[in-house]
DNA sequence: TCATGTTTTTATCAATAGATAACTTACTAC
DNA sequence: GTAGTAAGTTATCTATTGATAAAAACATGA
């Protein structure tokens, strides 16, 4: 009577997965799971998603916590695509090109629904790789943004200074906080991005050379 | 032999507040807990911060939910003050003056742990608070600062367009993610508020006023 | 002082959490 | 095929969760 080729209502029939297969796609729909629901979240919830039981994630991993740290790390982890450093310090292009050539290619990476909430999550728990984060966005993007600005303003070169930096973090936040209003806050934004990034980056480059053509 | 009166290791001898009073410090102390260790936290973690039971919670609110809604009322409403918007429309000073003093007045404010950690974590649930928070922000300060700025530059009257709204934005979105580097990630921040916030103004103004003569 | 009503605590429930052990099912090498 | 191993499930433990009922502690007016 049943017939065993039918795929609707057949039997489980699951796929069985290697092992390293398996954890991968754990992982990946953990990072979509708990950006939605926050890390609180049940691990039963977690398996419902993935569609399988709930301890047969302590297979894969040891805890909960062991899974949002690596969680965290896919999530943060080879975002930065290292050809976007150099692009910055293309000294054949002009700076305000460059800069929004940058931030466009750099925000269509991050500005997800996933990211940002991983993002804005763990921020609020206090995680380490968030203070990393932030040490690496200063040092890897605000502070050569300046030292190309320096260049672009033909002045000599010179260690960056801090209100310069916040300067530049300034317009760098109001750039993800846009983000954040898009897509966490789901704010109706009627202005397309590369149009805002446009107008950001214009006031970045006019107010850096205000400052750094002050002393 | 025990001393009644010793105020150490004495008898619990808890003082008994007046319903109103006790329910407005529960509420209170309720903002200062759930900012700091989120909304999934337990009632009971909250009773043992308030030096009460569980179960006295809900003589107070029928449900966590109730508890966790006025949490929000207090902390939304009557941060905004009322005298803060003629500050912005005074024309007897000029414009950068006027927005520097609301900017520094605005976030003595709200950069402080309990008000971001808490506007965060209700971004992050979504709650409809927060977009009215939104709307409030663009219609209360952003808006208002594009028509003076018209004015400023004397230019006619006119209805705000959504991209110069989205440049306020950045800027604004810039100086509270200053406030939240700062408090939440918890950032060496070098440069003071009053420093950032000039800078972050002469931005805006300098912005504007180029986007507002372009047509 | 004693009766009355309110505040607070003790005891407890049902649901859900993370985690473990033991059993079952599927794949693979021989 | 079949034995052995790895993948996956069922059943269950203990701790914790929001919430309720009933008892106790307290305050107050007569």
């Amino acid at each position: 009577m049943k017939q065993p080729d039918a795929p609707e209502t057949g039997p489980p029939k699951r796929k069985r997965l290697s092992s390293s297969e398996r954890r991968q796609d754990f992982i990946n729909q953990a990072i979509g799971f708990f950006a939605e629901e926050g890390f609180e979240s049940s691990t039963r919830g977690l398996a419902k998603k993935l569609g399988v039981t709930q301890p047969l994630l302590y297979r894969y991993f040891p805890s909960k916590d062991d899974l949002i740290s690596e969680v965290y790390d896919a999530v943060y982890v080879n975002r930065w695509q290292p050809e976007w450093e150099p692009l910055l310090r293309d000294r054949s292009r002009k700076l305000v090109e460059r800069l929004n050539t940058f931030y466009n290619i750099y925000t269509d990476e991050i500005f997800n629904r996933e990211w940002l909430r991983i993002y804005l999550f763990s921020g609020l728990k206090g995680v380490d790789i968030n203070r990393r984060y932030m040490q690496f966005v200063r040092h890897r993007i605000l502070e050569p943004i300046i030292i190309e600005a320096r260049m672009e303003f033909n002045l000599p070169d010179r260690p960056t200074r801090d209100c310069e930096v916040e300067f530049a973090w300034i317009i760098h936040g109001g750039i993800f906080y846009y983000g954040v209003r898009d897509l966490i806050y789901e704010s109706v934004l009627s202005t397309d991005k590369e149009r805002v990034i446009e107008d950001a980056i214009a006031a970045l480059v006019a107010g850096l050379k205000i400052k750094l053509l002050q002393d």
